[in-house]
DNA sequence: CTACTTGCAAACATTTTGCACGAGG
DNA sequence: CCTCGTGCAAAATGTTTGCAAGTAG
């Protein structure tokens, strides 16, 4: 079975082996934002003969080939998850640390806008917002 | 002379070596948004017993004093710049890293929206746009 | 005085790389 | 085939830390 992602890279003409195939198809199944580290965990479980320098190298090229997207949560380590196919931003749970994906053209304008306003052609840009949980009374009465 | 970081670090009570005093002069009178290498190589040469330990120590306290914050920029190291009076985000110019800062209140409305719609407060935010010069043709020609 | 700060070097965490071997197109 | 990908271990990079000695308040 072809995954979603081992799809694109063939799109893009990449040489398809074994251990890309199976970093495809992790990242294909992944909802979360893995980092390499547990992509590396996650396909070793499937298959043990790969090695974490595979990983990154693999990453590193699927970010070049924009099929991936590397983010900064500020948790030290570049996280990863598949190209949306509609752009999203990201808002942190700074208690949990969940990340929650959120989409707002207004803001979008305004960027593309401001860039424009500045001189310059806007190319990509990173907005994540880092808030807590406004906690809800509930009848639980935990905080 | 007291410099504009010093000030903001006794008014804190945060207990001040001539170490910290350098640094903060260092940051006090930096216009750009140096990395830890770039402000321990400025305070270096102005007073050479400062280690590069001691940098980090300081940038991390005065982080967590809110007197400085920390930027990702994608260029692999934290930079720094002392908390402004008024906030505002950063576009980097892709071609030579230069960094340009903007505000935009309207930016700033609708992160607080986004956020409280999906039901968090917003505690903070980081914003990076990323772009190329709109190279307007000018006499010169050149590209 | 005494707790906090420093310099140094070693430790750390993440990511990259050199090299010999192996496999895809 | 022959170029490119891989595993492994070593290196590189950015940052933190243990410890003995020094210093601010």
């Amino acid at each position: 079975m072809t995954s979603r992602i081992e799809q694109a890279c063939l799109d893009k003409g990449l040489k398809m082996t074994g251990q890309r195939r199976l970093i495809a198809r992790v990242l294909s199944e992944s909802e979360d934002h893995p980092d390499v580290e547990k992509l590396f965990r996650r396909a070793a479980r499937l298959d043990s003969r790969i090695s974490l320098a595979t990983v990154y190298r693999t990453v590193r090229l699927l970010e070049a080939a924009r099929i991936l997207e590397r983010h900064d949560f500020r948790d030290g380590r570049a996280r990863y998850e598949e190209v949306p196919k509609k752009h999203h931003d990201h808002l942190i749970d700074l208690a949990t640390g969940n990340v929650v994906e959120f989409r707002n053209e207004a803001i979008e304008e305004l960027q593309r806008r401001v860039a424009e306003k500045l001189g310059y052609r806007l190319v990509d840009h990173e907005l994540v917002l880092y808030a807590h949980r406004i906690k809800a009374r509930d009848k639980t009465g935990k905080k």
